[in-house]
DNA sequence: CATATGACTGTCA
DNA sequence: ATGACAGCCATAT
């Protein structure tokens, strides 16, 4: 496998775990993009989770807009219309955003042991 | 192969 | 809480 293949079906990998726990990450909850990477088998490869969320085609209907920084911040850049459109769902999904910052504490999504163990399959 | 670039992260001042 | 920084990893040139 090339190194084209490994990240193609990195992506996948990433857009499978991600769409498995977004059924069960309620609206309302946000992950951190370090988290999805784990839960995608692929420590410490947050960078490559938001690139695939960012290129992820649109017909996967990922709510990428529920993955933010491990600081609890929104990483678009604040001038891109994007941001603006992150906090829009974001704020739709009933969570408080206040200046691109979430409260952790009260939005993480904490997966339980039930969850963990359907994800398990990758 | 060398560089540059990110929707990243942990540490430190 | 905030900003600078180095480390990190896949891609693009």
């Amino acid at each position: 496998m090339d190194a084209t293949n490994l990240a193609t079906n990195s992506k996948a990998h990433i857009y499978r775990a991600y769409s498995i726990h977004s059924v069960t990450d309620p609206a309302g909850k946000v992950l951190t993009y370090g988290l999805v990477a784990d839960y995608a088998g692929l420590p410490g490869r947050a960078r490559l989770v938001s690139k695939a969320l960012k290129q992820a085609p649109s017909h996967l209907n990922l709510p990428w807009h529920r993955v933010i920084n491990s600081q609890g911040k929104i990483s678009i850049n604040k001038q891109s219309s994007a941001f603006a459109h992150q906090v829009e769902l974001l704020r739709l999904d009933g969570v408080t955003v206040n200046t691109g910052k979430i409260s952790l504490s009260e939005f993480l999504w904490k997966p339980d042991m039930a969850t963990l163990v359907l994800s398990l399959p990758f």
